[in-house]
DNA sequence: GTTGCTTTCGCGCTACAC
DNA sequence: GTGTAGCGCGAAAGCAAC
């Protein structure tokens, strides 16, 4: 049986060399051949050009995909990027993207970048416009300005700071309160030990008196007098 | 004029034989050969050079294009689309948008939908990839979900309230603070008070009385005294 | 497992803009 | 030339049906 292992994913691995063209001829007849597996992991290369037509070996096109690693990774890779470095230029984004993306390999590190080199640059500007699209960046003459999602992480974090703020004010003014309370508190005791001062009559009659009064009056009229 | 426009290709239509080898060629060569004019909303073209092989007038794949009405256009009208349906499928999206755009025309309707009919459906796919990445959309077996740029809205609206609702609370026991402050202000007086009459000596060394009256109002008459 | 079709979409050629 | 991006071929993934 063939090959066809499934596999993949992640792999990445393709490894477009290019070189021999035999394996052209050999991947395309695998592909109709054996037809059942597909995928091959690729080859190819190149001649790009479009045309060539005659006889015999016709390239492919390369290609296997890198399954999963097309536009919807550039993309969250770009916008994590544009995130963090809230202003940017199209250059900066493609190397840190190519430069991280290249991180990963073992021995098809060459192959693997030259072909980023062509197709992620590419990718990013999929993925730019989709977003400038969005309003989520703006792109001003070569610089990208990151709007993020609108408002969304700004505003929230700004009300988050706003709610710790408001919630410390109100421990401090609650304090604050519970202190006056107990000032308050300890005054209505004196109050009341005054009151049975005089009850108990342990007044001296003769004594002094202080015809005082405190009057606190919040919204209406009032008539007091004593004589 | 000529415009021409007209054709196109629609190339896919070959099915897709893989078999032989000399497939390549053969797709090679229908789309040379059939392909002849595919449209132009300007201009055309010439036939440049690459490929093309053998017999008549093979044309080639051109296609001016038209300048600014890419991925950025259908990501916003994807977008839109998306928003306002909440919960579609992508042959919805892709219909929807090629009737819209297909209202704009005057002759070139025909060879302008063949075009989209094409073209369309594999922007939105790139559209729906970059806002998947986003997390904007999730796509569930064929059903796309609008998640709507993150929370933002119900956040932002929920967390307004909850400012509001903070903010009355401060509103709140700031005014009954003042209050007690007010009422604790009062009472020291009277303590001031006491403690000077004491120390005036006007006092009456065994014990002293104070026939005093502390009235509080709130809201209504008073009549107070005492003799 | 394997035809055979449909849906997605990787990838890169190439037209324009500057 | 270089930077951008329109555009679409055809391979891979998904789905039946055999």
């Amino acid at each position: 049986m063939d090959d066809n292992y499934s596999g993949d994913s992640l792999g990445g691995f393709f490894q477009k060399h290019s070189s021999a063209e035999s394996s052209v001829s050999a991947s395309l007849n695998n592909a109709a051949a054996f037809g059942s597996a597909r995928r091959s992991i690729t080859f190819d290369h190149d001649d790009t050009g479009t045309a060539s037509v005659e006889t015999n070996a016709p390239k492919k096109k390369r290609v296997s995909r890198m399954t999963g690693g097309g536009l919807r990774q550039f993309s969250a890779k770009v916008c994590d990027l544009l995130e963090s470095k809230g202003r940017t230029t199209y250059a900066e984004l493609a190397d840190y993207i190519m430069s991280e993306l290249a991180g990963n390999d073992s021995e098809t590190a060459t192959s693997l970048s030259e072909f980023n080199d062509k197709n992620i640059p590419r990718r990013v500007y999929d993925a730019l416009n989709v977003l400038e699209a969005l309003d989520i960046i703006t792109r001003v003459k070569k610089e990208i300005k990151w709007n993020g999602i609108p408002d969304r992480k700004m505003d929230l974090e700004g009300m988050k700071a706003e709610c710790v703020r408001m919630m410390n004010r109100i421990g401090r003014k609650t304090a604050y309160l519970k202190d006056l309370e107990e000032q308050f508190a300890d005054l209505q005791n004196l109050m009341f030990c005054n009151k049975e001062l005089l009850k108990s009559g342990n007044t001296h009659p003769g004594g002094f008196s202080l015809p005082f009064i405190l009057v606190q009056v919040y919204y209406f009229v009032i008539f007091c007098w004593f004589a």
